[in-house]
DNA sequence: CATGAATGAGTGTTCATTCAT
DNA sequence: GATGAATGAACACTCATTCAT
């Protein structure tokens, strides 16, 4: 009989992980009670725990949600005109999301993701998730780019591709410890470098 | 006044200090709890206390320890005859380290560390000393390549520094999620590209 | 003033308390929770609601549902030829609803009115009109086998009833903790002191 | 190093086991809160978790303590100078503990022991050594006296004692739910009876 | 120096109960 | 009547830390 249900459930689902992703970000998952969600989400106990099983099912709930988006942003990103042009739309995405001022809630929701992901077999199930398609996309992309001569066909895609997302994750590690970073004056070296491995000719 | 008793409190120290990293790296910081850890050291509660003044001490501790020793490993690094090999005995400490096998215990604590530092300024404090000192050791290892022809002058050295340890961390937390993952190939990416900024006429 | 009602309502609260009843006696009334109840009822908590004002409502209403058929049976039983005959037919009412491999779910139900009796003034009112009901009734059926010589004048009733009484919940104990216990043999026994019971001329 | 810790181990095991018994006497064990028990034991939680693992390793203590009471006793009992003195001694003893005004509090707990007893394996496997052991001493004493002749040999001893056993069960349930019941009278009732099954020529 | 029994505030989680629909 | 999402007080249990010995 419940017609609207549905999504009543996903908007307090939302809602929860909202709250949650706040605390988190903030506090980090360890020092955040759930009282503090519960209060952050405006929800009673007893709610939270009709959508969530534990605090743990939280932390895989955020990061779950955070690769679906990646996911979407994936697709959305590979419809582009040209490889190169695809991988320049990618990169913007992430760089954007993760890298900007903006983006400070994301970089340490994943560092603590990452971390937990040691400990905890679903959430590591779920970043590796994370990384691998992106990186499959990325090394596809990569070899579109090469079959058109804009990358050198010596370079392996795969670990090209696993190489500039090394890059991505170590500059929101260092993001992170000093938020003033300009990550601008990077992307030029990473410019710089990519276009050393333009095949001479070109 | 004994004269033998330093030697004895830091013995006891590096004990403790010890095995709180054999049981961060097993179980997590969080979920370690320090009577594990006094089990592990064979050590009572108070006998702990009288060396650490909390858990997030022993962090902190073992932060600063492991920096400690990149220090050292710097400076002899940098004992090389030339600054490009000062650079691959460098790169060639940090990757035996925390890219190998052996390296899964550092590479677990590393991570943890890169979390707790987030919310912990001591521990902020720490990783960025540990990054900083390697960083502007191989800004100033590239510079002297750079003057002597080794790397391209219209790169800018610090960057490029930068770039090397995103590039790392990035690798790092690859293995991290996949222990099987063979580094190998992608330091052969890592040489093509870094051929690839060589001056041309070189 | 709708005439059917009070049938549906009757058909509901019997749905309720056989779920309740179940509920209770696979889990024990402190574990189970009125989900599970709601559940094994196929009803919604608002709709039990309706019905039992509490949990402690429904132990009340599985012990007073229980004495309510007692009480029917012992008055069957009573209207037989003899007092002799009607403490028999009894006797094995009680038998063959606790004892008897069957009776396992009524046993324990039992015992755990019991121990809530103790807390639960109104479970113990509710118990204690169980026990003192049959009590009576067999003390009335002795009294009048004495009349016709069949037990000793020498024995009060009263007693000899509780005497039987207890009989009969010590064997249910050791029934609950033995399933297995063949009861066949105690009733031997009990027919052996029982006849020793009666006078000897007879 | 510790000399008398053992002792002092022991000692607050007690303090905790009895302060349980205290509130579990009271309140049930279900309504009694662990924080009940630290109160009344005087320790904080931590202390006292020290020492038992749960709230359900108390009831267990408690069942297992009782036992171990019950087992010196029926020790002692048995050293009597015939077999029908010991069975004296022997049911002197339960019915001082249970029987009297005394005894409520080990009615109180004894009933609640059964009632768990039906859902945690560890405290049924207490319950059946409790019953099983005087169940086995008290036939091998019936056996005794029908050595002698104080028991007609056409009874089985076993099913006699688990008669007697069962009748000790059955009154300490009467006596719990109606504390003024003087259990005298049926003490008279049962030596008739046993009166009854001494063999006609003695 | 070292011990380890004791502390107690704090946590994740449960579940009987309510009430707007 | 019936629903079931929401409530929130209460609970068992943990663990960093202390201190008398």
């Amino acid at each position: 009989m419940p017609r609207v249900k549905p999504e009543r459930k996903e908007k307090r689902r939302r809602q929860i992980v909202d709250a949650a992703r706040s605390c988190f970000a903030r506090q980090g998952f360890h020092r955040t009670t759930l009282q503090d969600v519960f209060a952050e989400a405006g929800l009673s106990a007893g709610c939270v725990y009709n959508y969530f099983q534990s605090k743990d099912d939280l932390i895989l709930a955020i990061a779950d949600d955070r690769h679906e988006r990646e996911r979407q942003a994936l697709i959305e990103g590979s419809m582009a005109s040209s490889p190169n042009d695809a991988l320049k739309r990618t990169a913007k995405y992430f760089i954007d999301e993760y890298l900007t001022e903006a983006g400070e809630e994301k970089r340490r929701i994943a560092i603590q993701t990452w971390s937990e992901a040691m400990l905890n077999p679903s959430v590591l199930g779920s970043v590796r998730l994370g990384f691998e398609q992106p990186r499959r996309e990325i090394a596809q992309l990569i070899r579109g780019a090469q079959r058109q001569g804009q990358v050198g066909a010596d370079l392996d895609a795969d670990t090209l591709a696993r190489t500039m997302v090394a890059l991505f994750h170590g500059f929101l590690l260092q993001k992170l410890w000093d938020p003033e970073l300009d990550v601008g004056a990077y992307l030029a070296v990473l410019e710089r470098i990519f276009s050393a491995l333009v095949p001479r000719g070109s």
